[in-house]
RNA sequence: GCGCUUGUGGCGAAAUUGGUAGACGCGCCAGACUUAGGAUCUGGUACUUUACGGUGUGCAGGUUCGAGUCCUGUCAGGCGCACCA
């Protein structure tokens, strides 16, 4: 019988999903165990065999968990709102929720294909109302807390509005966006948008002026992970700094407990790394400055304290406030053109190109270590967004500064003993720290870092500097708050009306808002976003409920917010959701969350490390204060699944004329390269009849054909893209080898974290395997018991894939199955119980093949719920063992000996062997190393 | 510049604690069966050498009886952050 993969896998496709094999219920006699793959977006182009490389994965992993007695959670749903169906939605006027249907269909039916083991009862969509609703939520609950930062969490805002009626801003150490100063009664006494405002200072979803990235080009702001080198992600538009009012989340207050939570959790080094970058945790001091001849004060950060004594000149962020204050009439008009000058560079500029530039404000800082008086300077170097937006510059030990005194010829004053700072500053934070104060200059103060180490300066004027209160020492984070408002049509509506100014939340019963319709995707006329454009877009505060925009009489009809929320608002708790997907009462219940807690194995790719996996984890970190999530991490296990590149083919034309010749012909002419689809070309092998029908322009192209009578096409690795005519579709190779070649070649390709190109000529290795199993299977079977050779085989292969599952090198498990098979064909094995186990081992990578044998080999029962085999030791036991007998270090001969032989036996043996002597003639035996089972090593001396 | 990561045949890649480098697959070579082969099966395949042998894990050192693996330095590719004080 012919293994018919396309028969077999249809026939136990349509079964699971008749029986309902892979619906997941909550078993308390079941351990738990939660895999989760990133939720695609359902792009218009459909999947290519890139994608589906880590759902393969999770699923052979998630299967085998299965088999070994796991209660496996393993659901698939949609990120449905984004940007491409927008877009496509203004060039075409259809609405961007049939382009996303559509889309989301044509993936279910390519991933239905390939026989994941999903629970599809539930998949969740974010634009999905059922499924907004609580993003809806969750976004109020942010708006009506703030967070704490003595207890390091989120409380009720309500808490706080009591503190301010007791004691003002007294004693208040809490996540603020600026640091306030008011008192109970100045409190009391301020209005109700008084009020509201000063609460949005410390509430975690606030509304805030800002400065944004704003995309003119697709006329809303981005979060920074959505700008790269100064254009958007998506189109590559350029982006522009604007202040504006926004919704943000307070991300910057979590910034310790999202650092901190990365050490419980297991992740790659190097995503770690880059959100511990990302973070920018930076332990320093803020220290403040007087102003001279003036009452103002301003405050620095470092994080070089120790450099105190070297501080020449002081330099102010052009954003700063200060500038104005302390800028000099006669610097005045200087100081307007270089801001000027500055407003002038985009962000892109000032990135490419680090150019020296900066104003003299004509006034000067006291030093309260010198005593000496420190010109201040405006430079674009020192960013507004950092620390106080003010620095002392040290030029002898920050290169900054060094280039900055250079150019305006400023002195520098080395700190260092030993610090050549003739040519470059010395930025190293070693050494032994001179020159503070410098022995010809009268202290000013009683305080001498001289001989110290700069470690100990550090800590040492920390120390003076809070005791003096002249500073505090201070934790600096580079993590932002996220901006939370898009421009956009197609994203969750904001549930907030604005009452006089005001923003209110609409009440949670009255969720979820849904999103309204619009004639146009497009911004309105007067500039609005686009649900400007909706005319139901109003809330009656008394009958609660959205009515006609017509009615608003900001009395009780009032209008309704017209930003929506980003892509990350509803990717950032979907796991939580599918524990309990179809809760209309609540995000999830608790009996769902306290079996499921979070999410064991998250499978998807790096490009999130600073997006999307920031973001969830502060989200859940959030919703834990709440005692709503139960853990404090949402994704204890992370693997990073590496991308598939395509790998394009090449046809090469003659100049000017319609002929094309083989790649192994093509010197001596003068060609062009033109990519061709891979689909028409075979082991680089091109099917000129289909190149013919190809293109219209081809239909009479002739060829210069190599020796054997074939056109080569030459090739190259690039992204898989339809422009380059590389994309090769899962279904293609499902309807060619069927999905549990697919499955097994995706893996046999290379490890799952590697990126790699797609190349379709190794898969016949990987389908003849399958073919071979598959007659070995068929092949008659007896109920004897298996040889000794035989369990030694399969249990080698247990072993093997057994302890590949938990390192996710199913590579080597394809390779270990098709060694095993070979075995037991040598064998001749017809063993039922080889078969059988042999059957589970390859359930999880090769499911339909499996069931369709577990069902041959006699079961009525699902293969999904057999047992996992057991592995015995004992099997692999050799009744006698082969050592290498090497003399010093070089391998020679092998020897056999009796298992279980004593390392002082061997020793006896291999050094009486006849083989030997020839070895050891003109030395004498230094000594002998046994490694049991491996090799003897002889040492030799003259 | 800082951080992370990877360098092994013609190609994708294997190699528990240092212990016969190159498993497995592709490709290639030879053979078998075939009217035929882009089917199937068998054997071979790191380089070099007629052979014995010699050389080999980016490069240069080091530790060790023994290094792909450990240490030091260095080069190259990939990724992330980047005027963060």
């Amino acid at each position: 019988m012919e293994y018919n993969f396309r028969e077999i896998e249809q026939k136990w496709q349509r079964r699971w999903a008749e029986d309902g094999t892979y619906k997941t219920t909550e078993d308390a006699s079941k351990q738990k165990f939660y895999v989760l793959n990133m939720f695609p977006y359902p792009s218009g182009a459909g999947l290519h065999v890139g994608h589906p490389l880590g759902y393969i994965a999770s699923d052979i992993y998630a299967r085998a968990k299965r088999l070994q007695g796991y209660n496996v959670l393993n659901p698939m749903g949609y990120d449905a709102y984004g940007l491409p169906a927008e877009q496509y939605a203004i060039q075409t006027g259809q609405h961007p929720e049939v382009t996303t249907v559509a889309n989301i269909n044509r993936y279910r039916e390519q991933l239905d294909k390939i026989g994941f083991c999903f629970d599809w009862d539930r998949e969740v969509r974010t634009c999905d109302p059922q499924y907004y609703h609580w993003t809806q939520w969750a976004f109020q609950k942010m708006f009506a807390s703030y967070f704490c930062n003595k207890t390091q969490k989120a409380h009720p805002i309500e808490q706080l509005i009591q503190h301010f009626e007791q004691q003002g801003t007294a004693d208040l150490d809490v996540a603020q966006s600026e640091s306030l100063c008011f008192t109970a009664e100045e409190w009391k006494a301020m209005d109700e948008k008084q009020q509201s405002d000063t609460l949005m200072n410390y509430r975690i979803a606030f509304l805030g002026e800002t400065m944004v990235n704003w995309c003119p080009k697709l006329g809303t702001v981005l979060a920074n992970d959505e700008v790269v080198e100064g254009v958007s992600v998506r189109g590559g538009y350029p982006v522009e700094q604007k202040k504006m009012r926004q919704w943000c989340l307070r991300v910057s207050a979590y910034a310790q407990r999202l650092l901190d939570g990365l050490e419980t959790i297991d992740w790659s080094d190097s995503i770690k790394e880059t959100q511990r970058n990302w973070i920018g945790r930076s332990e320093g001091a803020e220290v403040e400055f007087q102003i001279a001849d003036s009452d103002e004060t301003f405050t620095i950060f470092t994080t070089r304290a120790d450099t105190m004594f070297g501080v020449t000149f002081m330099v102010l962020a052009p954003e700063s406030e200060l500038v104005e204050k302390v800028t000099t009439a006669e610097q005045k008009q200087a100081v307007d053109e270089y801001i000027k000058y500055v407003k002038g560079r985009t962000e892109r500029e000032r990135m490419i190109d680090h150019k020296v530039t900066g104003v003299f404000t004509g006034s000067y800082a006291i030093n309260p270590f010198t005593g000496e008086k420190n010109p201040i300077w405006v430079s674009e170097y020192v960013l507004a967004g950092y620390g106080t937006g003010a620095i002392m510059a040290v030029p002898a030990h920050d290169s900054r500064d060094y280039a900055f005194a250079k150019h305006f010829d400023l002195p520098i004053i080395p700190l260092i003993e030993g610090a050549d700072v003739s040519e470059e500053s010395y930025d190293a934070k070693e050494g032994t720290v001179c020159n503070s104060p410098r022995p010809d200059v009268k202290p000013y103060i009683d305080f001498s870092l001289n001989g110290l180490s700069v470690k100990e300066a550090i800590a040492a004027t920390k120390k003076y500097v809070k005791e003096a209160g002249i500073g505090r020492v201070k934790v600096n984070y580079r993590l932002r708050d996220a901006i939370f408002s898009r421009q956009r049509y197609w994203g969750e509506p904001f549930p907030v009306y604005y009452k006089n100014g005001i923003p209110q939340m609409i009440p949670e019963e009255c969720l979820p808002i849904e999103l309204p319709e619009v004639e146009k995707f497009l911004p309105t006329e007067t500039g609005e976003p686009p649900l400007g454009n909706a005319t139901v877009w109003a809330w009656d505060e008394t009958n609660r409920k959205i009515v006609e925009n017509s009615k608003i009489d900001n009395k009780t009809v009032f209008p309704i917010e017209l930003y929506t929320m980003p892509g990350f608002a509803g990717s950032s708790a979907y796991y939580l959701r599918y524990m309990d997907p179809h809760n209309n009462q609540a995000l999830l219940s608790p009996e769902a969350a306290n079996y499921w807690q979070n999410v064991d194995l998250y499978v998807g790719g790096t490009e999130h490390a600073t997006g999307h996996l920031i973001y969830s984890r502060f989200w859940n970190k959030f919703l834990f204060d709440l005692g709503i999530s139960v853990k404090e991490e949402p994704f204890q296990k992370l693997i990073n699944q590496g991308m598939i590149q395509g790998r394009s083919n090449f046809v090469y034309r003659v100049k000017d004329t319609n002929t094309f010749v083989s790649f192994d012909k093509k010197e001596g002419y003068e060609v062009t390269p033109i990519h061709v689809d891979v689909n028409i070309v075979s082991a680089d092998v091109l099917d000129v009849e289909a190149f013919k029908q190809w293109r219209p322009e081809y239909n009479n192209a002739e060829f210069i054909l190599n020796d054997e009578g074939k056109y080569i096409c030459g090739w190259a690795v690039e992204k898989m893209s339809k422009s380059m005519f590389n994309v090769v579709n899962p279904d293609m190779i499902v309807e060619k080898f069927g999905a549990d070649t697919l499955r097994l070649y995706e893996m046999f390709l290379g490890p799952v974290e590697q990126s790699k190109p797609w190349d379709t000529n190794g898969i016949d290795g990987c389908h003849r395997f399958l073919k071979k199993l598959w007659n070995f299977m068929m092949s008659d079977t007896t109920a004897e018991a298996p040889s000794k050779a035989e369990l030694k085989a399969l249990h080698t292969l247990i072993k093997k894939v057994t302890g590949d599952i938990e390192q996710f090198s199913y590579n080597t498990s394809v390779a270990a199955f098709m060694v095993c098979l070979n075995e037991l064909t040598k064998l001749k094995s017809a063993s039922k119980d080889v078969k059988e186990t042999m059957t589970v081992l390859l359930a999880p990578f090769c499911p339909h093949l499996a069931e369709e044998l577990w069902h041959q080999l006699g079961h009525e029962t699902t293969v999904c719920d057999a047992p996992w085999p057991a592995f015995n030791e004992d099997y692999l036991k050799e009744d006698n063992v082969k050592m290498m007998v090497a003399f010093n270090g070089k391998a020679r001969f092998p020897l056999e000996f009796p298992a279980g032989i004593t390392p002082a036996e061997a020793e006896k043996a291999a050094l009486e062997n006849p083989q030997s002597a020839k070895w050891m003639e003109g030395f004498t035996v230094a000594k002998v190393i046994v490694v049991p089972g491996k090799m003897i090593n002889v040492v030799l001396k003259k």
